[in-house]
DNA sequence: CGGTATTTTGAGCAGTGTCAAAGACGGTGG
DNA sequence: CCACCGTCTTTGACACTGCTCAAAATACCG
């Protein structure tokens, strides 16, 4: 049997590896399941004290909004992503987190995990590295949104999503599933859902993605990745 | 007399309190100082094998850029800042830095840096917060870039530039330089030359900024804090 | 003082947003 | 199994923000 936070432990393992006791005391640290049927905010910005929020199954994304309430997703997250890293050492939460429905997320204390976090060199080490890959992601979804135009920003979202799904085994042959709405996939690449519709439908018709409901096949990644100006070392898998 | 890194040491403090020991370890780390007359590109993305770069005096930028060579700069730094972190941590830099015009930049090699934050808790800590305060930093931008116009947006930028410069005593009374050509503006905010040249205007003819060369004025803080729809959680001074 | 970089201005245009309505889809209860 | 309903997607017409190109004006620097 494996353990609720085992694609969470391998997941921390890719960035640097772990001692078998170091797995163990993750193993121990105490957790409840939450089970989500329907779009739910778990998370807001301004939150202190938060818990540790890890994905067990489904998926989850993370946002910011205006003054004025508009908001921008800047991650989309699959199971064994912590959801919430900067708020558990930063004093409060700097944006929302939200499961998407039919999620699954891990539920710990904080202390338990920040005392483990001090007491590990290994798991300092993975805790680390996995905020600097965050953040550069972060920079890339940056220079997308303020330097590329529509038909390029989604194409490079989905060959984003594509090589993480694809690391995890959750896409084989250039298939996948895409768990959001065109309205957020729009959040996401700074695209209001009309535009996003009219993008989507443009690299259908020249053949780059195949859509049949939320699953998604890309005939050529190669092609879609010419077309999104996609080159994945700043995702260090 | 005071350390060269003794501006770094203390924007390190506020990420984490450091004892002496920490600090004298750092400042025993073999530094080299480099002076830039003019705009010059320091690191680039894909460099292995980074040294540690520190800005020191003037300012600093960092940038990616995408295959068709359009630029977006993600952050503007000042002397006591770190520029290239995760370039040391991950196994290759994912960005650019440059110096901008009469930078001066202390230069470390890696492994005395890598061995310093592995041996020292508090440096580890610190470290870790600095690398998440920018992560957040970067999703305000990723807010600014995806959701707001170009009018709020470089107010917002302003806003921004003028809190960090005031935290180190860099602005007071609402008076700062900004070391950014109007296109360097540009490349930060997602926004042409032309179109920078054009927001800028507008607001000084608001009354919002008053700007002689490089030197800008805030007559009303609040005023371009409502303009940019800036709030200042997410830089965690 | 000349030369270069930077900023400003204008005119026209492309890309994306807005609004509104129709159509497709998927889940639910009967 | 079907009808219904809400959600999501698609389409059209049009407005508008921000981009492009070009040139003039200005500031900066040796």
């Amino acid at each position: 049997v494996t353990h609720v936070l085992s694609a969470f432990v391998a997941q921390l393992g890719t960035h640097g590896a772990l001692e078998e006791r170091d797995r163990e005391a993750i193993f121990a640290l105490p957790v409840t399941v939450e089970s989500y049927v329907s779009e739910t905010r778990i998370a807001r910005q301004g939150d202190v004290g938060s818990t540790f929020l890890v994905l067990i199954e489904g998926f989850a994304f993370r946002q910011k909004h205006t003054g004025s309430g508009a908001r921008q997703i800047f991650s989309l997250n699959a199971p064994g992503d912590s959801l919430n890293l900067p708020a558990l050492f930063l004093s409060c939460a700097d944006h929302d987190v939200l499961a998407l429905p039919n999620a699954k997320i891990a539920v710990i204390p904080s202390a338990p995990v920040i005392d483990l976090v001090s007491a590990s060199p290994p798991i300092t080490r993975a805790f680390f590295k996995s905020a600097l890959v965050d953040a550069s992601i972060g920079r890339e979804w940056l220079l997308n949104l303020g330097q590329r135009d529509a038909r390029t920003r989604v194409a490079h979202f989905l060959c984003e999503h594509l090589a993480r799904m694809e690391e995890r085994g959750l896409a084989v042959g250039g298939v996948f599933d895409l768990p959001l709405t065109q309205e957020r996939l729009g959040e996401a690449t700074g695209l209001t859902a009309v535009h996003t519709s009219r993008t989507l439908r443009k690299l259908k018709d020249e053949g780059l993605i195949l859509q049949k409901g939320r699953s998604f096949t890309i005939p050529s990644i190669s092609a879609l990745r010419e077309a999104g100006d996609f080159q994945a070392q700043y995702l260090f898998q």
